[in-house]
DNA sequence: ATTAAATACATGTATATACACTTAAATAAT
DNA sequence: ATTATTTAAGTGTATATACATGTATTTAAT
């Protein structure tokens, strides 16, 4: 039992920020890190990476529908993340199927198998047990937060 | 100029969140990835990654002082990230000098070059500038923002 | 003083990211 | 109908992440 690093001048050693907004930035790439490595000792534990995990987690939201590379990719949360070879992965350990699609030549379908749909119900369990022990704030509070990171995003570039 | 995609929902193509808690960590790890693919645009101009960036501006923290790996590695926003490595492709840009401590035997002591010093001045504008414009949040939004995020890293786990 | 433990860094491996490029197939344009 | 364009997926390469291991050196213990 220990209490984790709660000021982000503590984890990065440094406080000169040039303004909160610039603070702001790097306490959310700290936060990203933070939870991945916190999620990752979870998954590790069913043999999964993150990146696989949110393979499996998109898949298993259209169940038993298969789905195809291009409609996974567009869902994940890291754009540019290269799904076949994670779907590779996950094939060889027999978690997902592919084959081709029936009405495009040019597309694979992907679905969980059996022991996909298992191994991701266990790891799912895991994932939020953890995350309820480990993040403790108020349902209005991640309202907020849920705001300020749209509000942060929501600019014309 | 175009809109970015603002709502979570948009960006992952899904609103099946479990709570306001989930969906706030997955509107974490997106905004961290946005964060980056952005900033790395404009770093890829100056020839750097996101990480090789960070470290610089860990060495200019502490110029015209040196810095051993250790020090630099436990400033890293992402912990894990092997410096080292990061080194060795600074050291071939010529952007860092690295050399043997005189204190101790096992450390290397590395240090801006004076072009590393003028490629990070010149990247840190480019980088402020894409921030000024894309990210238009007040200041007390982004105080609010940094409370909530180290609020919810303050856990007991 | 010698040995044991801890530390700093480097190296190795598997996976992921970022992005350019290739190939085949589907769609649009003529 | 033929050609051109676009699209879907896969491949290749450089870098990064995550983590285990190796090696030299320093510190602590005896």
């Amino acid at each position: 039992m220990y209490f984790c690093i709660v000021k982000l001048e503590q984890a990065i050693q440094s406080n000169k920020f040039k303004n909160e907004m610039h603070k702001a930035s790097l306490n959310i790439l700290y936060t990203a890190w933070w939870l991945k490595t916190q999620m990752s000792k979870v998954l590790k534990e069913f043999g999964l990476t993150h990146e696989q995990y949110n393979v499996m987690r998109i898949l298993k939201g259209k169940y038993p529908e298969q789905m195809c590379v291009k409609d996974i990719s567009c869902r994940m949360i890291e754009k540019s993340s290269n799904v076949p070879r994670i779907i590779d992965r996950l094939v060889l350990k027999k978690l997902v199927k592919r084959a081709d699609s029936p009405t495009d030549k040019r597309e694979t379908v992907i679905t969980l198998t059996q022991a996909g749909i298992a191994v991701l119900a266990a790891s799912t369990e895991s994932v939020n047990q953890l995350m309820e022990q480990m993040v403790q704030i108020e349902t209005q509070e991640a309202q907020e937060l849920n705001r300020l990171l749209e509000r942060m995003r929501g600019t014309e570039v």
